[in-house]
DNA sequence: GCAAGCAATGAACCACGGTTCACCACTTGT
DNA sequence: ACAAGTGGTGAACCGTGGTTCATTGCTTGC
């Protein structure tokens, strides 16, 4: 057998394949979803429409991995300003909610279309799971300050899930404006301390 | 010249443009936009494709005309409970909550449509102007309870929109699932007075 | 009745965008 | 250098679904 993979050639093909997915992930992040034309990305990537398909079995499978791997790095950020260790209660809680919001401020296009834009089902699958993981590193923060006494009892998981629509939504109007408006972040971490029930939350 | 309009003929003619608007809205009820093709809203109506081009310019606006009809009766019911002048500002907000959750749970994906679900631009718009319509609900609320001390400081505005989105989140899951869970409506309850200040709120 | 219009019809048209595939260029092992 | 096989190409294909329009069947005023 005249031919065999070898470890350049295999090193550009994923080079290549992570242009791809760099370039739809760009691509979502200024156009939306609706924008994300395969050939538009294919153009942008600089490559030909049908090697993004020698790459990905569909446009589907593109989009779900574009997903996951920018869920991953949100998510990976904001439980690491959960598991901070240091301070109290409330600057954990301040931290998380501001990594979350701060975030989604810094690339407003990109935060719409993982929070809100309307996908295909096998899209909406991974954005569940984007919204679950949030949840879930919240709930667990939340659940932990109730058996520590430090936060009145309560469900946990939604609470949890209350609050990342409540920061979700709070930001989709500045998102929509270019309006940044530095009041939304403090307004926001108030309303969370309240919301979660944290004694003395009067900034 | 040999013919003019006649009001039975009018009659008539609303009528049927009525029952394009009511299928178009039972089957976003039913299917989501998505699945509210053109063709089937007729066949729904009992009327050939074209005729719904009769009494609507495009596909666009008569689904702009079913947002803007669905949420004028939403944020009716809302405002309604809102105004209510009997009771306490915690039975206000208690019905407030309520009667939001509680009309979404009960159309699980008209409300999804209303709440998430993509669509072109020019139904966007009715979108932002729903959620809109119900944050200024609450922040009318919210101001007056501010105002009358009963509410500590905060921006009403902003705290409106965090309501909105914590509740369409919070009802996210369980819409999705076929799971009402009784034990959603209380806790939204105490999560919304906490978030807003409410003193005493330990249910 | 009958001419003049109007509303309804639904098959045909068209644009859009995902997917395919026959072809070309290049790499590898001998 | 060459055979065998791989990756890249992009024009063409195809399904979907919104929109149009020539035709048909009613209404109205005379």
């Amino acid at each position: 057998m005249p031919y065999r993979r070898t470890p350049a050639v295999q090193a550009r093909l994923d080079a290549l394949r992570a242009g791809i997915l760099a370039a739809a992930t760009a691509q979502i992040a200024e156009h939306g979803y609706a924008g994300c034309i395969v050939a538009a990305v294919a153009r942008r990537a600089g490559v030909a429409t049908g090697t993004v398909y020698r790459h990905f079995p569909a446009k589907a499978d593109l989009l779900a991995e574009v997903f996951r791997s920018v869920v991953t790095r949100e998510v990976a950020a904001v439980a690491e300003a959960a598991r901070r260790p240091t301070g109290t209660l409330t600057e954990r809680i301040t931290a998380v909610v501001e990594t979350f919001a701060g975030r989604a401020l810094k690339a407003p296009r990109l935060a719409y279309a993982l929070l809100a834009e309307p996908v295909d089902p096998a899209v909406d699958t991974e954005r569940l799971a984007f919204r679950e993981a949030f949840r879930d590193v919240i709930a667990t923060a939340v659940a932990e300050g109730v058996r520590t006494g430090h936060l009145p009892p309560q469900n946990a998981r939604l609470t949890a899930a209350a609050l990342v629509g409540a920061i979700g939504e709070a930001l989709v109007g500045p998102l929509a404006a270019g309006t940044p408006d530095v009041d939304t972040l403090p307004a926001l971490v108030t309303f969370s301390l309240r919301a979660l029930g944290v004694p003395d939350a009067h900034p």
